[in-house]
DNA sequence: GGTCTTTCTTACACCATCTGTAAGTATTAT
DNA sequence: ATAATACTTACAGATGGTGTAAGAAAGACC
């Protein structure tokens, strides 16, 4: 079954969402420590999130921020604070639902359940902006259309995104591709490049990919 | 811009919603006949939905079950019933977010902006139960896992799908399949689903493949 | 139980697509 | 102007998907 963690200070509470979850036989854990809470999180690879706002150390928002960046399971922010603003910063942050406590069990089953089911469907997949890429099959969405990308360019692409808005050095685009192996012609990274060009100029991507002429390539930041 | 439409019979209600998502430059469109609503929903093409439940004719509910079973656009729901027994039927039902009147424009903006950011990372989606199917690459998702499988596997399970419960008649497959083509060997559509068999068995489904000796393939029905 | 029909399984060869190499052209920096 | 870097196009080998073929297994019917 799913498996869901939980990021709440109040030792009370958390203990009684744990409760809740694992009779709906979901495999739940609570997080304890507020140090470092960041890769806890991570490495315990949930299916889902429900995360409190006022904790010590870092904030739920910050959490929420960094999370999104780096992971994509959905987040469900339970919290006492309960103005418009703390819920349009919280939704603003890339959090999939909000709700305030009190909060009824039943609802909060509901909610996560429909979060579960709708991110059910969608697995490795990275954004930036409008730019959308599904790292299993390297099909790339951009508003209305998409493409389906060769794997070499759709692992190219993936290290763009991922490395966003940085600019990527051409070595390690090298490294990532081709490291193993041994000796492969240097020009064919700008094959490639052109041909992931050509690939997203289907979708009206013209120039998004960037030459630092010496140094790499990096992805274009656009309007969203 | 995302087109969004508006099912509402107060006139009054519906044109200020109308004006809100006018606004912020999304394409809006309310719904003004209650008759047949359904279809004319449907040809509109929406992006997202606003629906309320107390509608002349066909309830809300029953409009959210009908259009979830027929399409993969979000719906919110936004009604004045506010008790948790209507949350979780409508949830239940698998609307995607549903917010009580009076709703700041504010909040309802921003789920519906949440919405849209979710559900454009996912194009030609399909579900049977807990099995997804990706329609543009044949990826398939179920639980924690994944295969991609080839295209003439793939369209053979997305039309069982689409067909799921029915019965899917050989006849409709071949048709499907290599229908405007010359003479196939009635054996391809065997070897086939095979091999549709041995991908999917990578994922743990074994048998849910049925055949019907004399007539054709069927899902199993399976444990949601 | 025997026989006929339908379905399943495995192997094989053709074909399309993807990928790296090569060679030549264009652009940029100094 | 010249050299260095980046781009473009064409080509051939490798890979994986597809239909054909032939035989094995399973089910229906008497």
């Amino acid at each position: 079954m799913s498996k869901i963690i939980i990021i709440e200070d109040d030792i009370y509470l958390r203990e009684e969402l744990v409760t809740t979850f694992a009779k709906k036989e979901y495999s739940v854990s609570g997080i304890s420590s507020f140090v470092t809470p960041e890769q806890e999180i991570l490495d315990s690879e949930p299916d889902l999130a429900v995360l409190d706002i006022n904790l010590p150390g870092k904030s739920g928002f910050e959490l929420c921020k960094w999370l999104k960046a780096r992971s994509d399971f959905p987040i469900l922010i339970l919290t006492a604070r309960d103005t418009l603003s703390d819920e349009l910063l919280a939704l603003g942050l890339g959090a999939d639902d909000f709700l305030t406590k009190p909060c009824h069990p039943e609802r909060l089953l509901a909610r996560v359940e429909r979060l579960l089911q709708t991110y059910g469907k969608m697995r490795n997949i990275i954004q930036v902006g409008e730019l959308t890429l599904d790292t299993d099959t390297y099909k790339v969405i951009w508003r209305n259309s998409h493409v389906i990308l060769p794997e070499t360019e759709g692992k190219i692409l993936q290290i763009l995104m991922e490395q966003h808005p940085s600019l990527v050095d051409k070595q390690d685009l090298f490294s990532s591709l081709w490291g193993g192996s041994e000796y492969v012609d240097e020009n064919i990274l700008q094959v490639n490049i052109n041909r992931l060009r050509k690939s997203l100029d289907t979708l009206g991507l013209r120039d998004i990919i960037q030459t630092i002429r010496g140094q790499g390539y990096r992805l274009e930041v656009f309007r969203t």
